[in-house]
DNA sequence: GTTGACTCTGTACCCAGGTACGGGGTGTAA
DNA sequence: TTACACCCCGTACCTGGGTACAGAGTCAAC
């Protein structure tokens, strides 16, 4: 139940300080409390947070989608239902995106077992490889 | 066979037609021999590229990524050791990332089956998601 | 009570990935 | 032979996602 100063977030997240407040303003973290100097005080929430942010844009989503994940949290303020059919387009959109991811990686191990000289040498394996889905 | 000129190309691919001369100053797609007049003359496998781009780049790969992937081809003059090498590292990245993936969709899964009232109204499954991998 | 490491704000700058625009030439159909 | 849609080039501009910097205040340790 520590808190943390925007640094100590920010090294912790193995990010810049600028990002922290920049996150703050567009609204992915909350505006946390301040001390009387006006120094911030993130929670360990915050931080979930921020290590969530960080992981959802490595595997490639923007920010404004990473928003999005993170508003759909059940709470009694939020309808329901909404909430529910969200979260169903974001799971059907992140399994089209396996499977084309499955298909490029099929394509490279392919390819690179025609690099050994195993398999037939096709000509291109990675261009074909998204394109039938 | 035919061949393509910029805004053809761009309109099959529904991309606009600066993209087009924009992934040719990237070196994405190869320089395309030109009629007298100068006009761009693009042959069926930069149509064939182009859908490639497009598809990498909605699946989370940079165009520097999917430059490297282009270049991960078989022919006389690469050193197969080398590609085999790249493309193993490719695959195993992209491994890395459909398990990230797959606990996203999960979670988000989950949540929707909380939002039915089946299930545990677990807190938020959405943070947890990507921590433990 | 001064030093050094930290924080605050605002604004400016950066790179990636395009997109738009102006001024000009081309090609074809009426 | 003119109209219209297309192409060329160069350069400028835009959005997303940060990063840097200046000028000022804070806090802990010595």
């Amino acid at each position: 139940m520590k808190s943390w100063t925007s640094g100590a977030l920010a090294r912790n997240a193995g990010v810049n300080i600028e990002t922290v407040r920049y996150y703050e303003r567009r609204g992915l973290l909350p505006k946390p409390p301040r001390t009387q100097s006006g120094y911030r005080l993130f929670s360990d929430d915050a931080v979930r947070r921020l290590r969530f942010i960080k992981r959802a844009q490595q595997i490639g989503f923007s920010l404004k989608e990473v928003k999005e994940l993170l508003g759909l949290q059940i709470n009694p303020r939020t309808m329901c239902a909404d909430v529910k059919r969200r979260a169903e387009v974001k799971a059907a959109d992140i399994e089209s995106k396996v499977r084309d991811l499955e298909a490029m990686r099929k394509a490279l191990v392919k390819l690179a077992a025609a690099c050994s000289g195993r398999g037939p040498a096709t000509q291109c394996p990675i261009l074909e490889s998204l394109d039938h889905l």
